[in-house]
DNA sequence: TGTACATCAGTGAACGCGCGTTCACTGATGTAC
DNA sequence: TGTACATCAGTGAACGCGCGTTCACTGATGTAC
């Protein structure tokens, strides 16, 4: 039965946001066309009349994904309170709506162009938005504390995760928010060469 | 035809190493049993003589991965020489035969109880590994520093081969070597406090 | 504003392919004498 | 040491299921008058 086109385009929102959900918790291959539609409260025949291919939908929803991500970040005004959300636990156990790059980083890098160079435009603009948060030294130096932080964060995170024990996934996120989110990271601070 | 015992034992060998790789290359679900027991010579049909499922193959796999990674780091006596070589351009390019974490971090998190068992104490061990080869510090800040380089280590990796542009992927590897090869990244040495 | 028709969003059955798994078979290996 | 038979590692065809994709159909929406 039709739908208006209001309706339609709600669906297909719906669409990209239940798959952005569900590729980050179960993966790219984990989650079928049927789980995706039924998620949004639809049948999987529909399907094609939204989207090109299964490949399609999947650059659109990372791509959605990462919108929201940079939109939930511009409430924060410092760097530290930023990685204290991202290294939480709370986070850490919400896989489904929590980062992209944690979630799905080592599939992307085997994914195809759309995707990855969605990735790569936000990871540019994520660098730029933390070294901007970095108010201390100069540019150079604060990109490198970005990046170390970037980094530190994606890591924490993605072991945390994939750690068995609640314990040291504990231990890992409470270290890496207070080597993070505290310290600068790529400070050169110990009286080494600056390279 | 039937084969000597020492030739099957070999043959076994052969297919978990190969899955080791090319479950890095190309992620659990991205090879099949087939691509798998041609990769070691042999037909999939004679898979279920040496495995009782795909699965079963996983764990050892990564097992086995988590294990030469082990012996390849027996090498370095000091952390910097370590985190280099983890950061380097080669092995970013080489997911096959690099670090199990960085190559399948996401996908372990998802995946049955017998992997992530295998991953947790192999973290453990890492953790006390890196612990050690840090040499200045009582032991709680160096274990502080052991994680929040590994998982700067596994961040930078991870990051530098999602993104699409090979400049940033590079200057990702150099600031990330620079940062936790070098200067200790849970040094609270900028004078706030230490939690 | 109301009516008649065309459009098209969504449905559900069906297709085809790939993949994990099974199985009857082969022929070299291992063993008993 | 040699022979006869049993064992069993590996082969390749086949099975069954799931999944991405297609398609004929439905009936509400949109439109023309």
């Amino acid at each position: 039965m039709r739908v208006s086109r209001d309706k339609a385009a709600e669906n297909r929102e719906r669409i990209v946001d239940t798959a952005s959900r569900l590729f980050r918790e179960k993966g790219f291959e984990g989650v079928g066309v049927d789980a995706i539609m039924n998620g949004a409260g639809l049948t999987h025949g529909g399907f094609y009349g939204h989207f090109g291919s299964k490949d399609d939908l999947a650059a659109e929803a990372v791509a959605r994904a990462l919108e929201r991500s940079v939109e939930k970040q511009s409430r924060y005004t410092n760097l530290s309170d930023l990685v204290s959300e991202y290294l939480s636990e709370r986070h850490c156990a919400d896989r489904a709506n929590g980062c992209t790059i944690a979630a799905l980083g080592d599939e992307i890098a085997r994914q195809r162009n759309g995707v990855r160079r969605a990735l790569t435009e936000h990871v540019r603009g994520q660098l730029d938005r933390f070294t901007h948060l970095l108010r201390n030294g100069p540019a150079a130096r604060r990109r490198k504390r970005a990046i170390a932080t970037l980094v530190g964060m994606i890591g924490a995170l993605t072991l945390a995760r994939a750690v068995d024990d609640p314990a040291l996934s504990k231990e890992i996120l409470a270290v890496a928010r207070n080597a993070f989110g505290e310290a600068p990271p790529a400070d050169q601070s110990s009286g080494r060469r600056d390279g």
